[in-house]
DNA sequence: GTCCATATGCAGATTTTTCTGCATATAATG
DNA sequence: CATTATATGCAGAAAAATCTGCATATGGAC
């Protein structure tokens, strides 16, 4: 499902060249089936093309909420804060100084909006 | 696994309860034992007592960090900015004053670590 | 038109996960 | 000491996921 949320749309041969193990084609075709019968996945023909493409059944949006609604929960104690910590620490990664005024500057628009 | 890790430390019956469905507790023993057997989670018997406590094998903080980057590169693009957006997100979710304050002190810190 | 690459459809084998059930052991309660 | 509640150990059934293989269809290259 990772991998359909990063691709958008795709294949079942573009699923297939983005997976880390690569199982034959046939295998991927059978698993993008579960997914799709598991209602995560939907499938459409191409318009004209004789292929399907595959995509999420929850809009990138609602899932990605979801997720990190849960990482929140799993691993920082559904501390907004502390998972801003983690990703903001220095050690880990270096963020351009526009990266910061643009995260600074979401900070004051929030400040605005609780008043 | 979510489970294991916001437990901390867990007996089988403890992981049975945090479940939102509760397959009985021989099924939830069994799935301890394969997450066992695939190196997922250790187990340790308690000290004078006769039962066994679960718990993940890797370190919160390393988990923590590879789910993070996980989350960032399948639906925020790999952009810190565009997750911390979403979390200081106003309509989402109100945050203290105090919070804030504490994310505007990590940039700062932050901006000071790059000169 | 023939060949090749790329798809599909589908049946079913294999492997893994998930669950069940029961015999047994032990600490705590009364 | 008997009973109950809570564990374990383990064998194996049931269900689901994963993979295989092949017949077939179709668009494009030659």
């Amino acid at each position: 499902m990772d991998l359909i949320y990063r691709l958008g749309e795709a294949t079942a041969a573009q699923v297939q060249a983005g997976m880390d193990d690569q199982p034959n084609y046939s295998a991927v075709r059978a698993l993008l089936g579960v997914l799709v019968d598991k209602g995560h996945v939907k499938v459409a023909k191409v318009e004209g093309a004789r292929h399907y493409v595959y995509s999420a059944k929850e809009p990138l949006k609602k899932a990605s909420k979801g997720a990190l609604m849960r990482l929140l929960a799993t691993f920082f104690d559904d501390s907004p804060t502390a998972l801003v910590a983690n990703l903001l620490d220095p050690t880990e990664r270096k963020l351009k100084p526009a990266d910061l005024d643009h995260i600074q500057s979401l900070i004051d628009s929030h400040r605005q909006s609780i008043n």
